[in-house]
DNA sequence: CTGTTAGCGCGTTCAG
DNA sequence: CTGAACGCGCTAACAG
């Protein structure tokens, strides 16, 4: 499996300069260093000057651990994301996020993963909570279980939850999920549907999202004066599983037929592939004999035969929000409040959403 | 587009125990505390057991500062990646792998990103490189301009690329992508096809990987004494931009028609994802009328309509030798070597690999 | 086996 | 505006 194509080099490990030697070098003390490098004022021009050259000239840079030390802050936030590697994964975004909001604060972002279903007190013992390291964190673990936000106290540390599973009080930013797939259905009613069918999630999760896209259907379909239509549901075995096209295809054109859907509206963007694949394999025209719409956005969408409308939800900008609201809880630790932050998608239209079939709307 | 849903809560804010807190409770000295903890041997089984005990109840977890400073070793590696929020992103697979890794080392990973395109001078900015904080550094950032080598040689700390653009000599971990295409076309050979069509990124970036996947398409070919198909061309307008089905359409037919191709590898995922998606709407069938199989796995192979066979390129593993590759580094910095390693990708059967046509094999 | 001591490199006093 | 001195919490070297 391995090809070690090995050559040798030789680079000599230098002995890293500390503020002394620079302080040496530009003829000032250790102190006047930490000044010009903090902007802490109380220097000339002309010594700034002098320090600064030093500093660019060395490529000098101050040792993260002594100055973390001394001032009792590791300007650093730690986040635990579960990685799933299944479809429909938000974490790159999200991290994206989180990158480009601490850069903005001079912050550094510390991180491990868990996998779904990993024991919170496993998630104790990853390095990332094994020593103070951080000053606040982040968690993406939707799915983890045991008492997370139980440990998380324990640490006696800011905390932000992304996309909790929690619908206790606690620190969350999250999609407005109710909303997303209130938008996705309303867009299809505009375009006359009457009979809209509603799929769940691909994967038996557990979390409130399935609930809250679900009641975001339920929501758009009732205030237009519609039936809504019994909702597709997931097979009990699949459980904790990924579903496929072929969990969808045996009953997919009997609950289409019976329901007399003429559009759908999917959990996210995997279930909008497994019907829009499952209508393929069944003959069934998209959008002309059925229109599909995602509450969730992913760039398949955008691959399969027939690009897919869909609700798209920013997790960039969940990612920003969420280190904004860390960051005030870091620096402000005596207002203690709880906030919940809903972040609303935006309709993003593609070619799967046309009319209603004329025979069935009929 | 925010909604704000303040609820208030208190909680108290404790000033951290130290380790000479924990000494005093367990009636022994500091650095007993840190022997322990350390797993550093010389003390007997009964002070450990107070010891441990003592921090087990008051929770105490070690100043991760304190302890780099005195050690001079911050136990953190850097990962510098380039998130993409593109269709084919392997960055949480990469991330996983890598924090998996770290986990056994008891090593801590931070990050930051970069986009593509950014200057190697940005990166220097970065909080990661601000100041002094980690033992050795990741680079996933194939696309990022200007002399990142030079300036990762300029930090004199360990450091290994992933997926490298460079030729030259240089610390790398990545897939075999000659390997990956060839094992990709040998599958196709397999199957009796002789007029084999190859396309490449549906991005197009310059990254070694477009002419190595096409050099592994070409050795199968010539090896197995067949005449290579001229490539299917990216138009040049498209430079540095994502490819969708509309980019493929217009001269897809031709394109197979005139080459009587019955089967192609593609570069990766996304670019088997545009064919099948072009030949759906020509009514050209796969695999009865095309076999297609992708250099490179991605979820979305799975959730088309049909199946699409690929060579998956196993990231995590990618992600864990990185580590492995860094951490020899770390710990035997007079050991300067220059290695690459490859990593061979593995067949991912599906559905869209059959035999030839009839009328075009003949 | 255990305690004592002296830094690690930086920030923050407080005098000058 | 600048320098000297102390301490952050932990580990390593040394004594006992």
């Amino acid at each position: 499996m391995l090809k070690n194509l090995g050559i040798g080099r030789v680079i000599a490990p230098k002995a890293p300069l500390t503020s002394v030697d620079i302080a040496r070098l530009a003829g000032v003390a250790p102190s006047t260093i930490s000044r010009v490098l903090n902007r802490a004022g109380g220097f000339s021009k002309q010594t700034e000057r002098r320090v600064l050259e030093v500093v660019r000239k060395t490529g000098y840079r101050p040792s993260l651990a002594a100055s973390s030390l001394s001032r009792k802050a590791n300007d650093t936030i730690g986040l635990i994301t579960e990685i799933e590697g299944q479809p429909g994964y938000y974490g790159p975004q999200l991290i994206r996020g989180i990158s480009l909001a601490l850069s903005q604060y001079s912050k550094r972002l510390a991180m491990d993963t868990v996998h779904r279903g990993d024991e919170a007190s496993s998630i104790e013992k990853l390095p990332l909570f094994r020593s103070r390291s951080v000053d606040g964190y982040i968690f993406d673990t939707h799915q983890a279980a045991g008492d997370l936000q139980g440990m998380a106290n324990h640490l006696s540390l800011p905390y932000v939850f992304v996309n909790s599973r929690y619908t206790l009080p606690i620190n969350t930013i999250m999609p407005d999920d109710v909303d997303a797939a209130k938008q996705a259905t309303e867009h299809l009613i505009r375009h006359g549907h009457k009979r809209i069918g509603y799929f769940p999630s691909a994967y038996t999760q557990v979390h409130s999202s399935q609930e809250n896209r679900m009641k975001g259907y339920l929501q758009a379909i009732l205030t237009a004066g519609l039936q809504p239509v019994p909702m597709w549901d997931v097979p009990l075995d699949k459980k904790g599983k990924w579903l496929t096209v072929d969990d969808y295809l045996p009953r997919l054109k009997t609950y289409l037929d019976e329901f007399k859907c003429t559009a759908v509206v999917t959990y996210h963007a995997f279930a909008a592939a497994c019907v829009f694949s499952g209508c393929y394999q069944l003959g069934i025209r998209v959008p002309q004999d059925l229109s599909i719409i995602a509450s969730d956005y992913d760039p398949i969408l955008e691959y399969l035969p027939v690009r897919i409308t869909s609700i798209q939800l920013d997790r960039i900008e969940i990612g920003k929000l969420a280190v904004e609201m860390l960051i005030q809880q870091i620096d402000n630790p005596e207002d203690n409040q709880i906030t919940t932050v809903l972040v609303d998608g935006s309709l993003k239209k593609f070619d799967s959403v046309g009319p209603p079939a004329a025979d069935r709307s009929a």
